[in-house]
DNA sequence: ATGCCGGGTCCTACCCGA
């Protein structure tokens, strides 16, 4: 296994976010991108630009909501387009499993929680003890694994913003916490704070009420690697120049370094 | 307490996000 930088990018939209990405691409060449919400099926998922760039890409769309997808300039294999363990009629695009160069990489972009009363908040639960059984399958098999996307969790109280979030948000509940808890326990390390242990290190930041301006964000994009990859952990950080652009994500990408 | 903004779509009022 050589160097490798994996990011990720919630874009709230691929199609109005394409130039930010392709711009994004040839200044940080990330081996792999994983990207989510990128809201279209795809053939509406615009390859070319990337593939100008030199990535290739797999997409695992629906129309409207949802959708992730990675793009890679390295070869890499997919090996599932849902999360094991998910009803065979589950039909939100919500995560990309791969392999390239020896290193499993999961992409995910979680349930929120909020919508649908507790109907929602139980289909996000389910979710996570989901992804933790996956999580822990691969770790039995000693697979350098690296999971990272949009876990809508903010991990502690350190991790958004004072008043940014209700203490009853889904992102936040002591239901949701447990279960990212549990994949810390099964043995993976939380790259952003092993590299940033205090302080905040926002990764989204609201459209609304200026929460930009007055850094009322959240921490809620995460990756979580297993113990080889934790000990060959060179960088971690979200990239905030990219909330100044124009047109933004309401999230900025998330950058690891493995050395 | 609610809307704020900004995506999406049954094209335009409404759903969803976090």
């Amino acid at each position: 296994m050589r160097r490798m930088k994996i990011a990720t990018w919630n874009v709230n939209s691929i199609r109005q976010r394409e130039r930010h990405v392709a711009a994004w691409l040839e200044r940080r060449q990330p081996d792999l991108l994983f990207l989510q919400e990128i809201k279209c099926e795809a053939p509406a998922f615009p390859a070319m630009t990337f593939q100008a760039l030199g990535y290739t890409a797999e997409i695992v769309g629906q129309k409207s909501y949802n959708g992730v997808a990675v793009l890679g300039r390295i070869p890499f294999t997919v090996i599932h387009r849902s999360l094991p363990g998910l009803p065979e009629d589950d039909a939100q695009a919500r995560y990309i499993e791969v392999q390239a160069d020896g290193i499993t990489a999961i992409g995910i972009y979680l349930p929120n929680g909020n919508s649908r009363g507790e109907e929602g908040f139980a289909y996000k639960l389910n979710w996570m003890d989901r992804l933790a059984e996956r999580i822990e399958t691969l770790l039995a098999n000693d697979t350098p694994l690296i999971v990272t996307g949009d876990f809508n969790v903010a991990p502690t109280d350190e991790d958004y913003a004072k008043g940014a979030l209700s203490p009853t948000d889904a992102l936040v509940r002591s239901e949701t916490r447990a279960r990212l808890r549990r994949m810390i326990w099964a043995g993976m390390t939380d790259a952003i704070r092993a590299v940033t242990p205090e302080g905040p290190v926002y990764t989204f930041w609201d459209y609304q009420a200026a929460a930009w301006e007055r850094n009322a964000g959240l921490r809620i994009d995460h990756a979580l690697l297993s113990p080889g990859l934790a000990e060959r952990l060179v960088s971690a950080a979200p990239d905030r120049m990219e909330r100044e652009q124009q047109q933004p994500s309401d999230h900025v990408p998330v950058m690891i370094e493995i050395g």
